[in-house]
DNA sequence: CTAGGGTTAG
């Protein structure tokens, strides 16, 4: 860096506002430099200097919060602003309780909060649902007297939200009624939506005195993760102005409750209105391709990024991964993957399932031993997609090694899934009595789908009387499920038992049948030879 | 001296 760029950064830094000061680098490694020179100049001990220095790397996008909190610790007696760029960044970061810390640091030093403060402890307290360090934080508002300041409030409020504390939330809500604004009401929306409670919101969101997109856009949101899509939509036609948050709002809800075709045509309207996508609506659309296999027109949004300059996100990635794994191109999900500057356990988890369901099982394990060396730990849902790859490549011995190490190493309980993946690992490569120790000795109630994938086994490998047995039982467990009588009925085929198989065929008819009276013999017929 | 909240994603 040139001397005069220097100065210019240094100046920009230090400029009186802060949102100014806030783009002065556009990474840490300029602002490293920069400090150098504070150093060497003698600016060190100024503490507006120090101050922006923080804040810039607490706050910043392009900042970095370890380095902010190196040398915060650094200062003897941090000042209030200090502490609440501190908490700011520590609120937005992964380690939201961090912040909790630092507000008792806080205390400890005999520093009075200010309103600054409590808006984003508050934030952290949402974010990792930390009830009783919120509920303490609410008792300090009145004693330090800043619970009449609508950002602290509706803050609470978020926080009771997202704590499952709704009455809480009203009750703060209603105590605060002479100074509640927009943010208020749409808090509300928003937290009894979450809960489930749409029907609430929806009264909440009729009778708001003012509203703004946001609120409608978390009014649809509402209705779209409780599967009310046409609620959603209504809101979404009526609605006066339309954000990008809007569309991406409306995009997502269709991704997300299976109406892809709807997602893509949307985003289509969107684009050619000449409104240029956000990252969560393009990732809605690459997610929408990925359900529905639709392969080229993944590629043409993957293009689309590239050409309009998006930036490939951990999340945005990590749906372009899953696009092409589930779309059979493992090549090009592997070079995104690899590509990726930032990934976390899910991206991990994306492109081993990629792999596991490909067929690549070999891969999907190395990927996963690589993931122990250069990637984050690995979570339950790791592992079925681990157990999964070994089990569709026939790789028993790696599976159960794996189990092992899922178990004993890193002291996962396996879920029904992982227990699943092990039946069909064992069930599979025609080691029926393997998978049927494995069923016995599990510590859970073993579920009926555990039973059908083992009777799928024997009647693969014709092991016709555990199949048979089984497959009985598993009739009886599930009455009603048609799948069962078929998977019975074929076990009977296999062992050419042609009289027990039409005594099950009748079985089933009659009590299909009898469950489902608008069915002719004939779909019933086919039911039974296809399932 | 500076500053903050509610909506959308894999």
């Amino acid at each position: 860096m040139v001397s005069g760029n220097l100065a210019r950064k240094l100046a920009l830094l230090l400029h009186p506002s802060l949102s100014q000061s806030l783009t002065a680098f556009s990474n840490i490694a300029e602002l490293k430099q920069v400090h150098a020179h504070i150093i060497t100049s003698g600016l060190a001990h100024d503490i507006f200097t120090n101050i922006r220095l923080i804040a810039f790397a607490a706050i910043s996008e392009s900042g970095d919060l370890h380095y902010a909190k190196s040398l915060f610790d650094h200062i003897e007696h941090p000042t209030l602003f200090m502490y609440n760029s501190m908490i700011r960044g520590f609120s937005q970061s992964n380690r939201p309780h961090e912040s909790v810390k630092l507000y008792t640091r806080l205390l400890n030093a005999q520093i009075s909060p200010d309103k600054f403060t409590f808006p984003f402890l508050f934030r952290s307290c949402s974010i990792s649902s930390l009830l009783v360090p919120g509920q303490q934080l609410h008792a300090h508002i009145s004693k330090f007297g800043i619970d009449s300041d609508v950002f602290v409030v509706n803050n609470m409020i978020s926080m009771y939200c997202s704590c499952g504390e709704l009455g809480n939330a009203w009750k703060l809500f209603e105590e605060n009624r002479r100074i509640v604004d927009v943010v208020s009401w749409t808090a509300l929306v928003t937290g009894y939506s979450n809960s489930g409670r749409v029907d609430v919101a929806r009264q909440f969101f009729d009778n708001m005195p003012f509203r703004n997109s946001v609120s409608w856009n978390a009014m649809i949101a509402g209705y779209a993760q409780r599967g009310k899509i046409v609620e959603a939509r209504k809101l979404f036609d009526d609605m006066p102005e339309r954000s990008v948050a809007s569309w991406s709002t409306m995009i997502s809800g269709y991704s997300q409750c299976g109406m892809c075709s709807e997602a893509l045509d949307l985003f289509g309207e969107m684009v050619g209105f000449g409104i240029r996508p956000n990252e969560p609506a393009l990732v809605s659309a690459v997610s929408a391709c990925a359900q529905l296999r639709a392969l080229e027109q993944g590629v043409w949004l993957h293009g689309y990024v590239e050409e309009q300059r998006f930036e490939v996100n951990v999340t945005l990635g990590t749906a372009l991964v899953d696009m092409y794994g589930k779309c059979g191109s493992i090549d090009k999900a592997f070079q995104v993957f690899n590509e990726m500057p930032e990934k976390n356990v899910l991206s991990w988890n994306t492109m081993i399932a990629g792999l596991a369901l490909n067929g690549c099982g070999k891969q999907a394990l190395t990927l996963f031993w690589r993931m122990q060396v250069m990637g984050p730990a690995p979570n339950d849902i790791t592992f079925i997609n681990v157990l999964t790859g070994c089990s569709h490549s026939g790789l028993v011995v790696e599976g159960r090694h794996v189990f092992y190490l899922m178990t004993q190493e890193f002291k996962i309980i396996p879920q029904l899934e992982h227990y699943g993946c092990m039946v069909d690992l064992f069930g599979r490569a025609g080691l029926i009595k393997e998978a049927l120790d494995f069923v016995n000795d599990m510590p859970v109630q073993p579920h009926p789908a555990l039973w059908g994938a083992l009777v799928g086994a024997c009647r693969i490998h014709g092991n016709v009387e555990l199949g048979e047995e089984l497959g009985k039982h598993l009739v009886e467990l599930e009455p009603h499920h048609s799948g069962r009588y078929a998977l019975l009925s074929n076990i009977f085929a296999a062992a050419k038992k042609w009289d027990d198989m039409a005594v099950v065929r009748k079985l089933f008819k009659e009590r299909w049948v009898l469950k489902n009276p608008g069915n002719s013999v004939v779909e019933t017929r086919s039911q039974v030879a296809t399932n």
